[in-house]
DNA sequence: ACAGCTATACCGGCTGGACGGTATACATTT
DNA sequence: AAATGTATACCGTCCAGCCGGTATAGCTGT
């Protein structure tokens, strides 16, 4: 009993597998195939063209993404600053239960397949991203600490893309903390 | 009265223009030759292959931010935290007069097009990245604000590869003499 | 000072393989 | 039997790399 769309996930998966193991080029409807366990006519079925499979591999990110900051900012009982924290979790916490760090290997995939073929698969994504910045910059604090606070969590995860040698666990904490007290040490509004 | 390896670098530039233009993915021997106004004889006879063509481009990124670093440091009259602000205004600045932003702009399509084929491609830069790395942290002030400085410039530049949207002039200021701030204000050392 | 030789720089056609996409047949469910 | 999902065979195009050339400049012995 499978549901209706697993094989649309696997398929996804299985591109995201190969854009990470053989490159952004290495993406062809065959490999994908083959990874997915389907033939290629059974994954031309489900994406009728290769750009239609990488917009598919977009969508799932920003959907993914789009859900987290919703749930973390419902649980989130401090108003003030909840954007930004939920932000910061989001771009740059260290793996975490449950869905370890799949996502941010599908972001990776997806970023990486969207650059190489055609720069504007990522318009949706950057929509989606201006928009929580507006959120960002209005929901707390001084705006430039609150720029720089989402700017570091970008670099954390944007290097993470090129796999450019990431912060010791150490170092990571420490600048982590920082900036939870940035985000959390002073309110908005009056002083 | 051309250098003898002026045509090298005309590939290069074409190159780079190829991968702007048409994505990774479009990175093809012909276009390049086309766009550099060789023949694809030509361009093979200085690029015996396409990954050797890649790796001319990384090399190229890599010599560039060394000497541009280089350069700075030596004109920074203060010792105190020249790293970390040769640094930043390399990668976070904005444009200047002489080179424009072309470094950038090679820079992006090298790496876009090293991660389309094959990530081992960016070793080199990556071992560059990891040296000032520790040349920053090393040379001022609180190695956490120091490191946070340093990925604030990070995300500055590599938000510039996906062409995220950047903040606004006045607001990129802002953060820059923010970060001016903490990378001189306090010294390394005795208090 | 010039014939012979070699190295450098560049040219453009060719080919074998891979790739995206189509067509169509087969299977399973409803 | 219609709809949905999957498989196989095939087509036209594109591409990386190869190869046989051309042209020019520099060297070398005579």
């Amino acid at each position: 009993m499978k549901g209706k769309t697993d094989t649309r996930k696997k398929i996804l998966d299985a591109a995201s597998a190969v854009v990470l193991s053989r490159g952004a080029t290495g993406l062809t409807l065959d490999q994908v195939a083959k990874e997915a366990g389907v033939s290629k006519g059974g994954l031309l079925y489900h994406f009728p063209s290769k750009e239609a499979l990488l917009r598919g591999m977009i969508e799932r990110v920003i959907a993914d993404f789009e859900s987290s900051m919703v749930d973390r900012i419902a649980q989130d009982p401090e108003e003030n600053g909840r954007y930004l924290r939920a932000y910061i979790s989001e771009a740059a916490a260290p793996p975490e239960p449950g869905s370890p760090q799949e996502r941010r290997k599908r972001l990776q995939s997806a970023l990486i397949a969207a650059v190489a073929v055609d720069n504007r698969l990522l318009d949706p994504l950057r929509e989606r991203y201006k928009l929580y910045q507006e959120f960002v910059e209005k929901d707390v604090i001084d705006s430039v600490e609150a720029t720089i606070v989402r700017l570091v969590a970008d670099a954390m995860w944007l290097s993470s893309l090129f796999d450019i040698p990431t912060l010791t666990e150490e170092m990571q904490t420490k600048v982590l903390n920082h900036l939870e007290k940035i985000s959390s040490g002073r309110r908005k509004g009056k002083p």
